[in-house]
DNA sequence: GTAATATTGATATTGAATTTCAATTTGTGA
DNA sequence: TCACAAATTGAAATTCAATATCAATATTAC
């Protein structure tokens, strides 16, 4: 399923209740309010605990296990986006609509991240896909390497 | 540095020891040992577990540690890259040369994984780097979607 | 409402990654 | 070659994110 690019908060919302009633799951306060939390995050890559830190202000209550299973729910149903800069922890992001991707230089020395826009890569995967008859609903493009403030400390 | 097409494996060798010569580092019987079962291993991506098994049969005493610092040695060094699957284990390959890179095509319905070349990938990643002032040492392209036969089937 | 089932949250457990430290090895300079 | 300083090793301990456990609770279906 492709979300539109004009997919407001409640499409998503529609499409998380859809996935919990087709799976026979259960909608719960938590779920509610990890959703809110989770897709008016600021940061791009939000950590669990991240996330938890900032829910534990307004509800604290709640369970980090809470947290951690919801995330892992919201990737399930294609919602979330899993990453893994190479610090130890797992990043999420919602999962972008036509048009909103961008991609990452990744400084494996100090886990700076840096985004960029790719129009052409947009164009490249299209093609690609029709290469290979593929339907391709997503994609992600990191360049790995090191910034040039660890490339000083290295040289020095 | 940027590894030339027909880098031999004694260039990677050298590239090691200029670095360790470099940061006063020192060579060892155990560096050395790692680094041929490293770059000779068959399997694309190692873990440490595995690597370390592998250089236990030959060498008993080896320590567990001893990879793991290596590896670590190496991706310094940039002879060496470090991916995360999301299996919770890194897992270290070579650093690709140029033009030896390949891009995926995941099913996000039935997992299969197809290659293809990406020349144009390339210079986009140098045209990018060089604008933010990064060493780009390696770079993960993948398209999630649907392969053909996932499409018909959930057509039907 | 009741029963069946899923979820929650606190806590325990797991396991990969990393650190510690005494013993050993290596490079440097006389 | 020798001795000293510094880096490395290997075993074991520690750390920490991810995951599992489980009794109490909440939700859904009937």
């Amino acid at each position: 399923m492709q979300l539109s690019k004009a997919t407001p908060k409640s499409e998503r919302k529609k499409a998380l209740d859809e996935y919990i009633l087709k799976k026979r799951l259960k909608s719960t306060k938590q779920r509610d309010i990890i959703f809110d939390e989770f897709f008016n995050y600021p940061g791009q890559h939000v950590t669990v605990e991240e996330l938890y830190e900032k829910l534990k202000k307004q509800n604290p209550k709640i369970g980090y296990a809470t947290v951690y299973r919801t995330l892992k729910l919201f990737k399930e149903c294609r919602l979330a986006f899993e990453r893994n800069f190479g610090d130890g922890r797992a990043r999420y992001e919602p999962v972008k609509f036509e048009g909103e991707h961008h991609d990452h230089l990744i400084c494996i020395g100090c886990g700076r991240i840096i985004e960029f826009a790719n129009l052409r890569i947009e164009q490249y995967s299209r093609e690609v896909a029709k290469l290979n008859d593929f339907e391709v609903l997503n994609h992600k493009l990191e360049l790995y390497g090191y910034c040039s403030s660890c490339t000083r400390k290295r040289d020095k």
